[in-house]
DNA sequence: GAAAGAAAATGGTTGACAATGACAGAAAAT
DNA sequence: ATTTTCTGTCATTGTCAACCATTTTCTTTC
């Protein structure tokens, strides 16, 4: 294994965990604890947890944010997202009016549409757009700001394209999912902009992989009870009562 | 096989997985480690992967799209085109709100332009976007559909997107130009995205090289004296009695 | 078109360097 | 004081760039 595949695996255990000891990782991954202390000291380094004496605890979402790591992220719970994905580009029919969020996991399910379909899809993702038009599908970008870096269409002016248009299902990612705080991401100005997609559509599907479970950004766009959220494995069946889950298996 | 298909046979690999060890590649590929190294060596000189010790990661999709664009544009006449790139960059100021129209000469353009202007830019191409906040300027893109070819944003709702904006400067590409048919372009869609553009903007500054002088194309998109030309090489004065034109030295 | 030579690609080897795991003594927690 | 955890060290293993020999491909020459 790569150390750089460990690192990501570390971050996202830490996500879902908050904290963690160096006995735990060691084991996890199947490594000694030297080289568990070494790779915590790196990431350490890296700024990308804090350790601890014992193990090491997730840095704040606030930070992180502007951190702005787009190795790990990327990386990370690769197969589960792309298992996301495939079930999510089913669902698309060819009378749709898709609208796709900017992000990593609604990246994957771009990539596994049918060239085939004849569905229009609006995004305001630049990467997005472009692989969309790239398949050969029907595509609209909404017009506005455009951010660096995640390279996506924000602000009033974005709101206001958003306006015109009438979805049938819109395709979100989240940072978080919690039965408090409904879906969360870091950034208000993204936040505003799904918030809009949202309540422009009939269906709001969410793709989140289980790590997003029980986690808190800074804000929310959506409650749960507004749409439907597709993930790989369910830890705690208590949101089954606040919103439709479809677990994908395997 | 080849060098170039165990190229995109890898990059396949490191899309799908996102980290791929050199083993790994060795025998999936049937070849040694030795050719792997290079292999790898050299996708990492282009810029298409991160090269770690062990193997190899997939970089981030937003640094790649630009590789290819870049690679994709090797078109003719590209110095006296940087020529007129690099006048016309010097023509921006901070205060300025600048249309940047899609074309292979406006992202030359885009390429020239100072890191420190704070001039706000707005472009109806996905590619000139990407470029202007990479360079960390201030972009914003208008909403419409995207054309597949030039992956230029066209039709009614870009149109609509434009009537917003009021441009000081405003710099354009043309196939054509001519004293009778003025500027044209082959294509409608772009052409009446390129009309609306001009019409919302203080000053239009067409950059066209020799090539272009007594070309006609389909569609009109704007007359002569309604602009000012940057050229490298004027062959006829006849049409210094219709518009500005100036000549880049050198 | 064939032969000869040049250039490029490939696979294997080697010494240098990096990563790993185990261990011992120091530091910290209880 | 005892246990746990950390840091530094060291031997082992894994990986890398550079080099060389061989094969393949391209060019030149006749």
């Amino acid at each position: 294994m790569l150390s750089e595949e460990r690192y990501s695996m570390i971050i996202n255990f830490l996500e879902d965990k908050k904290a963690v000891t160096v006995g735990e990782l060691a084991e996890w991954l199947g490594t000694s604890e030297s080289t568990v202390r070494r790779d915590l000291n790196a990431l350490h380094d890296m700024g990308r947890l804090n350790k601890v004496h014992g193990g090491a605890t997730a840095v704040e979402e606030k930070i992180k944010a502007t951190e702005e790591d787009v190795q790990s992220k990327s990386l990370k719970n690769v197969e589960e997202k792309k298992l996301l994905a495939r079930y999510a580009a089913t669902l698309v029919n060819d009378d749709d009016v898709v609208y796709v969020d900017a992000g990593t996991t609604t990246l994957m399910f771009v990539d596994a549409l049918s060239p085939n379909t004849r569905a229009l899809f609006v995004t305001n993702g630049i990467v997005h757009a472009k692989k969309l038009i790239q398949k050969g599908l029907k595509a609209y970008i909404i017009g506005g700001q455009i951010k660096l870096s995640t390279e996506a269409v924000i602000g009033a002016e974005a709101i206001n394209s958003l306006r015109k248009y009438n979805f049938t299902k819109c395709f979100m990612g989240t940072n978080g999912i919690s039965v408090e705080s409904g879906l969360t991401t870091p950034d208000l100005e993204e936040a505003l902009v799904k918030k809009e997609a949202c309540s422009h559509s009939y269906i709001t599907y969410v793709l989140a992989d289980h790590t997003k479970f029980k986690a808190v950004s800074a804000i929310t766009f959506a409650s749960l009870g507004r749409c439907c959220v597709i993930t790989d494995k369910l830890t705690d069946n208590k949101f089954r009562d606040y919103t439709v889950i479809k677990e994908v298996e395997q």
